[in-house]
DNA sequence: CTCGATCCCTGGACGC
DNA sequence: TGCGTCCAGGGATCGA
């Protein structure tokens, strides 16, 4: 997003359907004769910093020209990139902003389980008040203090953006997997060592998805148009009936903190009394 | 404090 | 083939 927008000027905005944008007025109100200074990211979310507005002193009597901010989250299946003005909209866009080189910046979101929201300064520092510490700079001591002694299951710590900001599902489980790590152990049962041997699964995992920019189950794609490539590296999750890569042990599913959670049997012991789901019977051909 | 249930939303996979 | 159902998971919210 750095490469493919900073320091343009945004010129207007189109919106489509709206019903995941915080105040879709603001967006236009506020954009236009903005310049993006800077792109950023806070765990899950985009930031766009965005320059004062110049000349307008009504407006900055209320404050309004301010630096500020636009905040973005893909959710599930959003996608931000630009693209040239003269090209058909995709299905499911529904926000459009004329860039001063001609192209447009879309954002596209089939499902708009994503979030746009144009913030103050001050409204931005209150949005990201809550968030937990970033997975990739988490000290070995801190990130033992936000796990260990939680009576929640580790699975549902990783998850919780209070916790860490911008873990997945999908790095959630692998990063389980390759600290040997069941996703429904409790937070207190895990020594000060497992949760530092699950930090660094956690980190190397992090670093290597965003060398390979992400994984594209279905819909992903970055800001360049392209697909991920981190899919081919999965271990556990969406393996289920598969072989463990470590012990060929069959990877089984369960529903842990509300999501879809898969793990090896074997390698990932189960806490007291823990039940996977049964495997599903195969009545389709799967491949891979 | 933590849980599960429910809702939001659409496309794709699946069963019949 | 066509249609109904389920599932994917980011998050908010509510009640137990």
């Amino acid at each position: 997003m750095r490469q493919a927008i900073l320091g343009r000027r945004i010129v207007s905005v189109t919106l489509g359907k709206t019903d995941f944008i915080d105040d879709p007025a603001a967006l236009k109100q506020h954009l236009p004769g903005r310049q993006i200074e800077a792109v950023e990211r806070y765990g899950k979310f985009m930031l766009l910093w965005l320059s004062a507005v110049n000349g307008k002193a009504r407006v900055i009597a209320n404050g309004d020209a301010a630096p500020a901010s636009l905040l973005v989250h893909l959710g599930m299946t959003g996608q931000i990139a630009p693209s040239p003005a003269g090209q058909p909209l995709e299905k499911h866009t529904h926000v459009c902003m004329l860039l001063d080189d001609g192209r447009e910046l879309r954002y596209t979101d089939a499902r708009r389980f994503g979030r746009i929201a144009y913030l103050t300064k001050a409204l931005l520092a209150e949005e990201l008040a809550g968030f937990g510490a970033d997975p990739l700079e988490v000290s070995k001591k801190e990130f033992a203090n936000r796990v260990c002694g939680r009576r929640a299951r580790i699975k549902a710590l990783l998850l919780d953006q209070g916790v860490l900001r911008g873990v997945g599902n999908i790095y959630a489980d692998e990063s389980l997997w390759r600290a040997r790590i069941h996703p429904a152990r409790l937070g207190t049962k895990l020594s000060r060592k497992d949760a530092e041997g699950l930090r660094r699964a956690l980190q190397e995992i992090l670093r290597k998805a965003i060398v390979l920019r992400g994984s594209s189950i279905s819909d992903f794609l970055d800001a360049a148009g392209e697909p991920g490539e981190y899919q081919r590296h999965h271990r556990a999750y969406g393996r289920e009936g598969k072989k463990c890569y470590r012990c060929k042990t069959a990877i089984r599913r369960a529903i842990v903190a509300g999501r879809s959670s898969y793990f090896c049997p074997k390698c990932q012991p189960a806490p007291r009394g823990f039940v996977a789901l049964p495997l599903p019977q195969r009545t389709k051909k799967r491949k891979r």
